[in-house]
DNA sequence: CTCATAGTTCGATCCTAGTCGAACCATTAA
DNA sequence: TTAATGGTTCGACTAGGATCGAACTATGAG
């Protein structure tokens, strides 16, 4: 009885279909009700009300009242963090290495997850930036450097706004079908949001899969390949998170 | 049932007392047969055998059968990073944010995270590592630099032999008590096989926890701080022994 | 060969937890 | 106020699974 009772108590929260199709939907970002819930998972009223409240008192989702309507979300990062890895060990040892990553080849392109962008495209962007210098490797976590700042203000996105919120500012979210990180934090919101207030992609009636348009697609990936010499005006230029 | 029962399976075999208490044990790295795991769960030997067939099933553990002896392990890092992250939100979400971390400082201060070397010492390790460039971050991935390989050769550590290995050469892992990284991979490994040949340190009778001896502590530190060239103490330590 | 120990399989028992029907609060619209 | 809808609470039912006793297989020691 070491550190037992804990992270049994979660994992027994996880062990629950009904309960893994709410966790799920909700990595979509999005707050929703517990009707729409109970009908997403296939059971009743009074049974989804049972396993959100077991939910809420193991701090794994919040809810937000708001007149007669209670809008349940995931309750943070890390939250959406534990699926995330839950997914790639799941697949990798059920399906006996059938191959990494979703079936569905549009969830695997790109989705969300919990609040921002992840997926083939998802690690593109991330990577990317690490690549041009606009974010920058520290021991500390992440960084977004000078250069950085200028690149998401050109994009539309104000960065000082951000750094205000309290939550962490960018850290990378390690990616269940590609086994590599992406963009997370607030900044990683932020862009995903911006993303789809351009009209670059929209996201697919109430799954996780992010549908980009073929111009949207082609305007983020031009953003992120032509950049100049990044590494040495990165280097001194970083930016507190 | 988008993504359903997969996971749930998964975190169904977690949610099991002496499940975990399996697989706390096995975080030590060591390799422990059915009686030992049944006895320190507290079951008898047919309920373990039960239990620990199903984890073999869903390949969160492997066997290795030496004469009629049968040692059980984990099946790999990504199963010891899983139980980190739950261990990390179970703690966070039950008490009420008491404090960051396990109650007992030993385990706080240091322990075994699978086969490396965890806790503040094994955070501040990664970080100096970083910081007096022995290993260098990349968007790819972690990378022992030049120097960095001739500092694990002071230290008695041949790194070319480690990268003939098929496992990932080194690779940082969260630490779910300090919420920042440690080194993890075959060079985490291999730090810490040699800092217990070196007598700086022994893993507590079955725990995880890793006691130094002040001589050792400062040893290691010693071969951190000063970034030039590994200090001499370190080396004669490395000699004597 | 015989005995002891490591580990698995089978059957029976017991208990937890998910489920739904029904009744019960809460908020908004008329 | 009444009606309607969103959510929760209560009680009873049921299934799945954790557990152990006992019998069984396999390996090694003498």
């Amino acid at each position: 009885m070491s550190e037992g009772p804990n992270i049994v108590r979660v994992a027994a929260l996880i062990a629950d279909n009904a309960r893994v199709e709410v966790l799920s939907a909700l990595m979509s970002g999005r707050a929703l009700t517990a009707t729409e819930l109970a009908t997403m998972a296939g059971v009743t009223k009074q049974t989804m009300s049972f396993h959100l409240g077991k939910l809420r008192d193991e701090g794994l989702i919040t809810v937000d009242k708001q007149g007669r309507h209670r809008y349940f979300r995931l309750a943070g990062p890390q939250v959406a963090n534990l699926l995330e890895s839950l997914m790639g060990l799941a697949f990798q040892g059920a399906g006996a290495h059938i191959s990494t990553g979703p079936r569905d080849p549009a969830l695997r392109k790109a989705r969300v997850c919990y609040d921002h962008l992840a997926g083939e495209l998802g690690v593109f962007v991330y990577e990317q930036m690490l690549h041009t210098g606009v974010l920058q490797q520290h021991p500390g976590g992440l960084r977004l450097t000078e250069h950085g700042r200028e690149w998401f203000n050109h994009l539309g996105i104000d960065t000082d706004v951000l750094t205000s919120s309290r939550r962490s500012f960018c850290r990378a979210c390690l990616d269940w079908s590609e086994r590599r990180h992406h963009l997370a934090g607030a900044l990683g919101t932020a862009l995903l949001a911006r993303i789809q207030e351009l009209g670059w992609a929209k996201q697919e009636n109430g799954s996780r899969v992010m549908v980009f348009s073929s111009q949207g697609e082609r305007a983020l990936r031009a953003m992120l390949v032509a950049q100049s010499e990044p590494s040495a005006t990165a280097q001194q230029a970083a930016v507190a998170f």
